[in-house]
DNA sequence: AACGTAGTACTACACTCATAGTGGTGTCAA
DNA sequence: TTGACACCACTATGAGTGTAGTACTACGTT
């Protein structure tokens, strides 16, 4: 088992994209390998399985939606009301948006881990941290809003975000920025 | 190409559950065969290649979810209140809860779609049918609530029951009914 | 400075395994 | 009798994985 972790870390994105864009089918040692653009056999070097890659996957993808210094500065100024929600809103439906293939492959891993116990442990306690962080945030941070809106807005949101990866023409995306809008309005108490 | 309706169907039934189970990686042609209790090869003379399986499947989907006269005639009885649709929202996430298989299979043909655009056209299409339908009928029953509310129930309650079908432990299952009570309360204006 | 060692990169191979597709035969019903 | 389909078996072919063997680099020792 190799140990250079900036090597295995790239591995790890090249699996995410090659995850995102080929789907579990898709998802070959070989196949990653390619897409790191390493020799042959890397990755097997570096994985003991196909159960050992997705796990660390996992983590590697929580590894990489850390840095979120810009928003909480954000947070800090200015008045705390009903629109800075929507405007947090808008911003965390972009952001996530944007990482499409960070978000694609997290949905490949969830239906995996239907089937990997040891997968879901690990996405059961990023997520439910990732639940709680948002609910202590909002509410430390002053603004309007309670608990439920906050689950509300990341149930909404999230739905709304795979609508728009997998199937755009749903949600037709010159309406998504009012949608948003109104979502907020409604989850406020 | 073999015509027989009622074994195409139950292949096609067969290859749902495949695709639950044992996802995108584990549906093949034999999987489908071996579970429709069919001998080897039979798949194959039905479909002619994974595309037109996987559309298939999308279009029999569709086509089992279409019975829905009790809950028709169910609303139309009793008083048209909030009470009431906090009623029809929690029937709505057991109903489609309860077809586990269904939903799972319908989420990897979401994922699939992103590399498939015959299967993105389709699913497209049944979606926003089936988007615009809620909302017709919820407007059409005289019950509280707009446009607005049934596209935020829709959002949210669908990512509920994702996490309920895929990390069971994120929302512990004693939360979900009094969520659900929750969230139709906010989306009501 | 010469040497040895450890860890890793790279190459290539071999082994297993599964899959899709097809041709052929039997069966049933019109 | 004919046509459509169920069933069975065979095969080619490809894919994927793991690993043995070699080469390179860095670092420490004498």
């Amino acid at each position: 088992m190799r140990k250079n972790p900036e090597r295995r870390a790239s591995l790890l994105d090249a699996a995410i994209e090659v995850l995102a864009r080929e789907g579990m089918r898709g998802l070959t040692f070989r196949a990653v390998d390619a897409e790191a653009g390493v020799p042959g056999g890397t990755a097997s070097n570096y994985f003991a399985n196909r159960d050992a890659l997705l796990t660390q996957i996992g983590h590697r993808f929580y590894e990489r939606l850390e840095p979120d210094a810009a928003l909480v500065a954000h947070v800090r100024e200015g008045p705390h009301d009903r629109a800075k929600v929507t405007a947090l809103m808008h911003e965390l439906v972009e952001r996530v948006s944007s990482f499409r293939s960070g978000y694609l492959a997290l949905i490949e891993l969830r239906l995996e881990a239907t089937r990997r116990p040891e997968l879901r442990r690990l996405l059961t306690e990023r997520i439910r941290a990732d639940v709680d962080a948002n609910i202590d945030f909002h509410l430390a941070s002053g603004l309007p809003g309670d608990r439920t809106t906050v689950v509300q807005l990341l149930l909404s949101l999230n739905w709304l975000i795979l609508e728009r990866l997998t199937l755009p023409d749903v949600f037709p995306e010159e309406q998504v920025h009012d949608l948003v809008t109104d979502l907020v309005e409604r989850a406020l108490p």
